[in-house]
DNA sequence: AACTATTAATAAAG
DNA sequence: TCTTTATTAATAGTT
């Protein structure tokens, strides 16, 4: 008796290089995880976002329910149920204070960060000093040169943020 | 001969009310789709990431391969494939200019940012003559309210990232 | 957590 | 890319 066709064949888990078996695989896959995705978020009443990039990363796809941006944001404030983190204790920091008078203190560290920069890596010395306060709240002499360095880097996220969201409100501007 | 026990049976994609059965089928379908995707990243060469929130939003399970923040930034930024934003024009705006010259310029913006809030909604008008110009190049005299209201979340979000990144560089801080 | 009968996913071919 | 098999892989119900 002459086996008809071939089925399903066992595949070890490597990189598949012909391109095309690729594609056909990667189609079939990632419809595969996304109707598992799908059926898991309805079974269990959970919220489920999936970004897959192609090869090339040049393609994005994506799942969400209910959005992958809404889940993506909860997700990228830090997952609540951690012991409440160093992070989570500086919002809650931020939350309390004076706006005021946050920024009016960062400015000022900003305004000096050139300066202090220039000072060198003695700086880090300082700080074994101020174990018992958070950074944040240290005056910028106490800050090491890579905390400064990160500072200024910050300060380059800043503008793209407020960009963005300067955006999100106007639509274009 | 006698069935030995029930094996598998078809189930319907609706809610499973039981709160026993549910967490057994979240845990065990949460587990399979985060191996599908390792093996479809394998298998394709691609980049996941999957978020997934518990019914009560209480806990966060994650997959990123190679890591979820890595995968979600290049999200929200886009695709990359769209004709040029705005927003990687900023980003190339950045990195052409002189970075010290930026953050002088956004130092100067900080530091009017009080004194313009009171000025009022009327700032709106000016924009409309400064179209030709990115709204970050515009002094700070041509940024309306809600612009300056951005920008001043966005100083505590630059607290945050500032934090998280040295926390990053230096273990604890 | 482990077992197994069964359904569901999918590799290869058309 | 769509459909059809033959087979492997995932998992529902049970212990």
């Amino acid at each position: 008796m002459p086996r008809k066709r071939e089925g399903r064949q066992r595949i070890e888990i490597v990189r598949i290089t012909k391109q095309s078996s690729s594609s056909v695989a990667f189609s079939k896959r990632r419809f595969g995880i996304f109707k598992k995705a799908s059926e898991l978020c309805t079974l269990c009443g959970v919220q489920i976002a999936i970004i897959v990039l192609s090869r090339n990363r040049n393609k994005v796809y994506s799942f969400g329910d209910p959005g992958v941006e809404t889940i993506v944001n909860r997700f990228l404030e830090r997952s609540p149920d951690l012991p409440r983190s160093r992070t989570s204790q500086f919002m809650e920091h931020l939350r309390n204070a004076n706006i005021q008078e946050l920024y009016t203190q960062l400015t000022n560290m900003l305004g000096q960060l050139e300066s202090e920069k220039d000072a060198g890596e003695e700086l880090h010395k300082i700080r074994k000093e101020n174990e018992e306060k958070y950074w944040w709240d240290a005056p910028i002499q106490d800050l090491g040169l890579a905390e400064l360095e990160q500072l200024k880097m910050a300060m380059l996220e800043l503008k793209e943020f407020a960009q963005k969201q300067a955006e999100e409100a106007f639509g274009s501007a």
